[in-house]
DNA sequence: ACCTCCAAACGAACACTGTTCGCTAACATA
DNA sequence: TATGTTAGCGAACAGTGTTCGTTTGGAGGT
């Protein structure tokens, strides 16, 4: 057949229908060769655009990355940039749960991954943090968002909200029961955050009175 | 061939040396047939003692999970209580890293897992904790337990780690980057886990006063 | 205008995966 | 003693990621 006169693959289209496979038949759904009838095509012209199924995962991993949001450390209030980092961070997660695990799994060395964690080390510092305890906090919160993401939703029912469930049967019709899940999963994730948040702050004063 | 005089197998057996397979070469290093060699039998042999390779995996989870130790809640005590059993979950992930993404992902069906959820959610109540708070801090320690799991032991280097190092080049001999890692990680779990106790036990307190 | 080189498609194959089937031989029980 | 279950085996099936060699369109250089 040799080369068509319009490329027909992109590095952004195979991505992008790569994700749309993995959102709805999961991670265990997408396959080489299903991802090129999708787009019409042979499974080795992938490889054009693509060294491994990997590289590939890393680009729709990228493309969800980039929806964090760190930009409320701006007018130096350490708190508020914790918070929307920490929202926006588990948000991102939320909208591709089936990529979860993956992301969660994959290495360090995203690119943009880096850059965020770069960022938030600046604004805590900057906040008056010690750069030692800003690297610290970065991690603790980022322990915290992994979490919530890979225990909820990356897979099915939560065995604390089985538990709940259990003790109190009369909540425990079907079509209710994901509405519940999600509602103790959003309250558990807040009062996380924000304990952890009271916590350091009472850290951050102590430091202050210190010195 | 048929039947041997003594049986050349066991779940006990399997599960065992796959965890073996598991800690040294990683999750993708097992194979059902890899498996069967080691044990020196064939592979059909393996589904003798096993449905599947899933319910191989969840006998190894079953194994890692009775690790955890959730008898600090005996005299009342709950800020001891999640501490002991925070430490010695995490404690239980870290001494089998590879398996973390399995352990994270896998359904919260898990026998033994909802048995010490259990332990906890009552633990809590029985110290002063409405049930619903209860509910809330067994899944939010979870939540910060299996991030630290993943982000940390699950792979490779951490992001925070590697912005700590570039701005501290100094410390960049490869041979001490790892336990310069180790360290971190271990300080940032404790600062997590001790920043979270403070903001509850604030809370706590707040609760008691408000009767 | 010719020649060359690269890019992007293809078809076929390789090595590997989890799992199932039918067969055999030993043990347990009636 | 007959019967059924158990636990081995060998061979096969459908599926996976990936690589190879081939074909052809188009861009750049002489």
């Amino acid at each position: 057949m040799g080369r068509p006169k319009t490329p027909l693959l992109s590095l952004a289209r195979m991505a992008s229908a790569a994700l749309d496979i993995v959102d709805t038949d999961g991670l265990d759904g997408l396959s080489m060769r299903r991802l090129a009838t999708v787009l019409g095509v042979q499974v080795a012209s992938l490889y054009n655009h693509v060294r491994n199924k990997d590289e590939l995962l890393h680009e729709i991993g990228n493309q969800i990355m980039s929806q964090v949001d760190v930009t409320g450390f701006r007018d130096g209030d350490w708190r508020e940039g914790i918070a929307t980092w920490a929202r926006s961070y588990r948000a991102a997660l939320r909208a591709h749960p089936n990529m979860v695990p993956f992301l969660a799994t994959g290495p360090g060395r995203r690119e943009t991954a880096l850059q965020r964690a770069n960022a938030v080390h600046g604004g805590l510092v900057a906040s008056g943090w010690p750069p030692r305890q800003a690297t610290l906090i970065g991690a603790s919160t980022k322990y915290l968002v992994v979490g919530a993401a890979m225990t909820s939703f990356g897979r099915g029912f939560d065995d604390d909200v089985q538990v709940y469930v259990d003790r109190y049967p009369h909540l425990g019709q079907a079509h209710k029961l994901r509405a519940h899940a999600d509602e103790i999963d959003d309250e558990a994730f807040e009062l996380a955050l924000l304990s952890f948040l009271d916590g350091l702050e009472r850290r951050f004063t102590e430091l202050r009175e210190a010195r």
